[in-house]
DNA sequence: TAATTTTGCGCAAACGTTTGCTCAATGGTT
DNA sequence: AACCATTGAGCAAACGTTTGCGCAAAATTA
């Protein structure tokens, strides 16, 4: 029965007509009169018709497909990144090859060249923690794939990237402490190896300047993020000629453990503002007051919004400079209401 | 330079013989002479062949795409499930093109007909909280191509799916908490409708008489999985004339609320069992004593291979009876190890 | 009315690969 | 020496669609 998708020849075969009028018609060309356009379209919903995109895809020598390198699926800020990512390349009729590198920087290069023989269009890649050399990338350059760095941004020239400013969103979590009337607020940061520790120690300093206040830099110290290394930094942070009244902390990981941490030593009235990562935040006991959100939805739709447009940009001419594109998108902080 | 790929016509060319000859060489037939495989394959190799999927695809009308739809890609159990999804069509050669319904009926059944349109060649579908009727999933079947369903089962005959099976992980955990001494323990269930809460119901049964205690049906009840609906089963709960000392929650979710509520009562004592879909569980502060674990990597990994079995099983030969996968997925009482 | 433009449509090539068929050359058997 | 089997390789079709080019008929202009 219906066992075989209909195709533009059969059409063209029952209207007696050529294929290629019927492929006009269906695309609307401007060279088929009105009654052939009509009469195709007819009798395609009738039959059913779609077009089989893997002919297309083959002619017109595109995939279609967008390959996606994340570290982990399962992580609560890719899932949700992916997410977005989904729904826009959904929308612009893109298909999705998701892989996850686990963090594995050789995995990593195995997909990169999986995602070549498999002719993406496109790339899309947060580089894995232990990531430290870039070839494998610059491979999809030299055969003009466009690829678009997310979030995790790997420290070379030259790319396209999409990430969070976390600059502005920290400067909004201290001056929303500073209007709650703390005036001593400290800071676990992340490794200073990190962009992201760098941008939040700028929006912690221009809170405090813009607030005329001096900035203390003993208040900010570095983590390795690990439940311990919170420990620690929180025993620094306790014993400090100046204790915090307020903590802010890399993640929500760290702001659980320190929390934890201070339940624990049964201290009480430290406020925290942490960075949201954890939607589940909101089933916890004990929650940070504030929180920075990211926005790893709408980070993903921007990526995969750029990486298309990349994708159908017309044919760079030789010797013209490269734009590369660099979106920045910017963090917020996240006050939730008392219910 | 290296701009577009190698093909074989190119191969063919250089070697000065066949197209045909080239495309046998390369798949090791019968029919080419050791010395002509040698020199065609060290050319390849040489000239960083590699073949034109969407060609292959096409040719043989296959696409090489397992369709995906699932209610939500950031929730953990099925980004879980995705990544075991996603690991098998690696090592298998598929693609996996990712859609989520946002547990919308409407948007689920555009989706499917999206999947349709790109010609998937199977679809792996966990149905929408919403869904109420199955003619877009039937219409898949007449075009013979397989679908599986997994974790979320709709109510129909005839269909291939994966499940856990819930009955001997809740009589686990059941007969861990009568081991504990507890002698009255709740469960809060999901609604009636469900696959899972009946299962549910049916390991608490089995637990309590294969330990010769008698089965009161009053201590299970119902709740729609809110927040509020907690807190009215649980006063449903406490003002039992039997109060229970341990509850059996029908998921992480239903049990924070739970356990906040009675702590918010400072209440104490009550034990809690619920079902893993957290991950974040470990980071908690108030967390059940045990759970019970679906696996849904392997849920994702098991359905995914049978599915590409189906996909290239053997044309099933009309008037044959077709067989249906009804795969269970046992699911385990997971104890954390207190540290 | 003749010349020109426009409109509407068909022909055939192209995309990269696989595969059934054909066929020549080689080697082995009577 | 005549015959057959085997081996190795080429020809060409097929998959479904798009698109440049060509061409006839209709419509417009001069």
């Amino acid at each position: 029965m219906s066992d075989k998708p209909t195709t533009i020849k059969e059409i063209a075969k029952i209207l007696k007509i050529s294929v290629s009028t019927v492929s006009r018609a269906l695309n609307d060309h401007s060279s088929i009169g009105l009654t052939t356009k009509m009469r195709v379209k007819k009798l395609a919903t009738e039959l059913n018709y779609e077009p089989n995109q893997k002919a297309i895809q083959f002619l017109q020598g595109k995939s279609h497909i967008i390959g996606v390198i994340l570290p982990e699926l399962s992580e609560s800020f890719f899932s949700t990144a992916i997410s977005g990512i989904e729904d826009v390349a959904y929308k612009r009729n893109y298909t999705v090859l998701l892989a996850q590198s686990h963090d594995d920087a050789d995995r990593e290069k195995l997909l990169v060249e999986k995602m070549k023989t498999q002719r993406v269009d496109g790339l899309l890649v947060s580089v894995s923690k232990t990531t430290s050399t870039y070839e494998h990338f610059e491979m999809f350059k030299k055969l003009n794939i466009p690829v678009v760095f997310f979030d995790r941004i790997p420290p070379i020239k030259d790319i396209h990237y999409v990430a969070s400013n976390l600059e502005n969103g920290t400067y909004e979590a201290v001056n929303f402490l500073l209007k709650k009337g703390h005036r001593t607020i400290g800071m676990i940061n992340g490794p200073t190896t990190l962009v992201a520790s760098h941008e939040r120690k700028e929006g912690y300093i221009k809170a405090m300047i813009s607030n005329r206040l001096k900035f203390d830099p003993s208040l900010i110290v570095s983590c390795d993020l690990s439940e311990t290394g919170t420990i620690d930094v929180m025993n620094t942070m306790l014993n400090h000629r100046r204790k915090p009244t307020a903590i802010v902390t890399f993640n929500d990981y760290v702001a659980l453990f320190a929390m934890r941490y201070t339940r624990s030593l049964e201290l009480e009235g430290i406020d925290f503002v942490s960075y949201a990562n954890l939607p589940i935040i909101n089933y916890m006991d004990y929650t940070p007051i504030a929180s920075v959100e990211q926005f790893p939805y709408k980070q993903g739709k921007k990526a995969a919004d750029i990486l298309i447009d990349l994708i159908n940009r017309p044919k760079n001419e030789t010797g013209t400079e490269q734009a590369y594109f660099n979106v920045v998108v910017e963090s917020e902080l996240i006050v939730p209401t008392p219910k």
